[in-house]
DNA sequence: TAGATTGTTAATCGATTAACAATC
DNA sequence: TAGATTGTTAATCGATTAACAATC
């Protein structure tokens, strides 16, 4: 991989570039210089070349970058060149609106399964994945070979079920219950506190002049 | 107001204190120094001190910082301390996620509609709120002063409602939908993209090491 | 008073932007 | 070749951490 290691601040960049770059094939855009990039980003075109120079030189002097070529070597950074399965726990309105997300398997993330504690959903589907009681859940990670857990249950749930995924081996943990998880190395936890999020709207809300 | 600009790095941070402190009252805390403080949130004291001081100063020298006050600070400072009124659009899981979301209630945003283009929801009530259509939208938001929006619909969709929420005076958008808003200045756009978040995950897997 | 801890200034670190030589 | 644009170094800016005087 790298030699040295990437900052979160850019890291958090690389899905926007992809997604832009994205735009432009299907505008069937075939070369792109950092400084039209950075106009349609409203970034500077240094930042772009300084991102990018991070895994490699990727465009050519004189021509810019290749869209489809600079797209596909993003999307290698961010490893969605491969294929990942996945479980959701909990099986409420949120982790069903994780499941029913088409987009997320066309970007090699499989959801396996859907779980919960509640025994009325035993055996209920949501688009095809049965939902199941959250005590198979050892067996099934194991069987099934899950790498990724997205947590969509409460607090106290979230935090009780979190051992039991490591034990088994879950690698990544997308936690959107309001609460830090406590994991140890070489697990990653990237968390979604959307009560955060409209916090941090009701700031800019208050704190913007017309 | 504040004197100076806050920077986006602190605002983030922000509901993350007040989320501690919120426990802390829930656990009978009193007091709290901003050492003790940053062992519990694995940050680091002078950070602590810094953010907090850039609204005034909440605590007390030899003694620390009372937990009920800061909390409550905290909140006003967040702008919890008003009452938001609030529509959903985009009638889809995720939105009726975010519209079973209580919590959000408890803070002081009311959900007063939840709006669709899909004629067959029309009529039906998410947790008491009604599912309305969207050419309903430019009346609803004046005869109810919605301030903000959230957009859980595709891309398109967002993209062609945005104006109209602007003309008729939302000055908040939660944006859900994978696309950068264009919005005139004075309005607040808060995104929310899952597929980044998860693109992220992806790649802290795929470059962390046991 | 002595001890503790803040508020704040100064030092350090890291990230962004500017500049330009390399080169297609 | 001349023009364009990268890759990369240097300069700037901002954010984080350390230190300590002020003070409860």
């Amino acid at each position: 991989m790298e030699e040295h290691e990437i900052s979160k601040a850019v890291v958090k960049r690389l899905p926007r570039y992809y997604r832009y770059l994205g735009d432009l094939i299907e505008a069937r855009v075939e070369r792109i210089s950092s400084n039209e990039l950075s106009r349609m980003m409203n970034v500077t075109a240094s930042q772009i070349r300084q991102d990018l120079n991070n895994f490699g030189g990727f465009g050519q002097q004189g021509y810019g970058y290749n869209v489809k070529y600079l797209y596909q070597e993003i999307g290698r950074i961010l490893g969605l060149d491969k294929i990942y399965s996945m479980v959701i726990i909990g099986a409420g309105n949120l982790g069903q609106a994780l499941a029913n997300y088409v987009k997320f398997e066309k970007r090699g993330f499989w959801i396996k399964g859907i779980f919960d504690v509640n025994p009325r959903l035993k055996g209920m589907t949501v688009r095809g994945i049965e939902i199941r009681m959250t005590d198979e859940l050892p067996q099934f990670i194991r069987d099934n070979q899950i790498q990724i857990a997205a947590l969509t249950l409460p607090k106290a749930g979230a935090e009780e079920v979190v051992p039991i995924l490591i034990e088994n081996g879950v690698k990544a943990i997308w936690n959107f219950a309001h609460t830090d998880l406590n994991v140890p190395g070489g697990v990653v936890v990237e968390n979604v506190h959307l009560s955060e999020s409209l916090m941090q709207l009701s700031y800019n809300l208050n704190h913007t002049d017309l």
